[in-house]
DNA sequence: GCCAACGTTGGC
DNA sequence: GCCAACGTTGGC
């Protein structure tokens, strides 16, 4: 069954623009162990992706995107030249997973984090949950379907 | 740049 | 296993 996520990304590191250029990427750098189980446990070739843009002004859903591998060790942690290096990884014992996403579409308007705020149909939301630092977040299907049906 | 929220680390 | 200290995230 198909599930729906939302992924964030700060823009000026990877935006959905070069998600767009790039067709598709791998998603490294997720150093936190609920995010890591999403991806290694729960993520399923298919599954529809959020492109949210954070750290930036305004923050937002940029795009769509999808699973479209499933997880795999996370080999920039084995870098030392790496700003995502984590010494206690290795590649016999690899600590942290990525998973690899495509581009589907880029929205004509971001979607900003204060319209979700301000639309009462999706105010379940984790994403505008107050202190919700959680960088890959589950998303209700109804409130996928509403978004790319409302603001796509 | 500030700072609240939250995750991780490490001493005990 | 508790919890204070510390580091990071990310909106503002």
């Amino acid at each position: 069954m198909t599930q729906y996520w939302l992924m964030k990304s700060e823009p000026n590191v990877y935006s959905i623009d070069d998600l767009k250029a790039n067709s598709t990427t791998c998603w490294e750098g997720v150093r936190n162990y609920q995010a890591r189980n999403f991806m290694r446990d729960d993520m399923k070739i298919g599954d529809k992706v959020l492109f949210y843009h954070s750290n930036t002004k305004p923050p937002g859903i940029a795009g769509l995107a999808e699973v479209c591998k499933l997880a795999y060790p996370d080999h920039f942690a084995f870098d030392p030249k790496s700003k995502y290096y984590d010494p206690k990884s290795s590649p016999d014992k690899p600590t942290w997973q990525m998973v690899d996403v495509k581009f589907e579409r880029k929205f004509n308007s971001l979607v900003s984090l204060n319209e979700i705020r301000e639309n009462e149909t999706l105010q379940n939301m984790m994403v505008i949950r107050k202190g919700s630092r959680l960088s890959i977040q589950k998303v209700e299907k109804p409130d996928y379907l509403y978004i790319v049906s409302t603001y796509s």
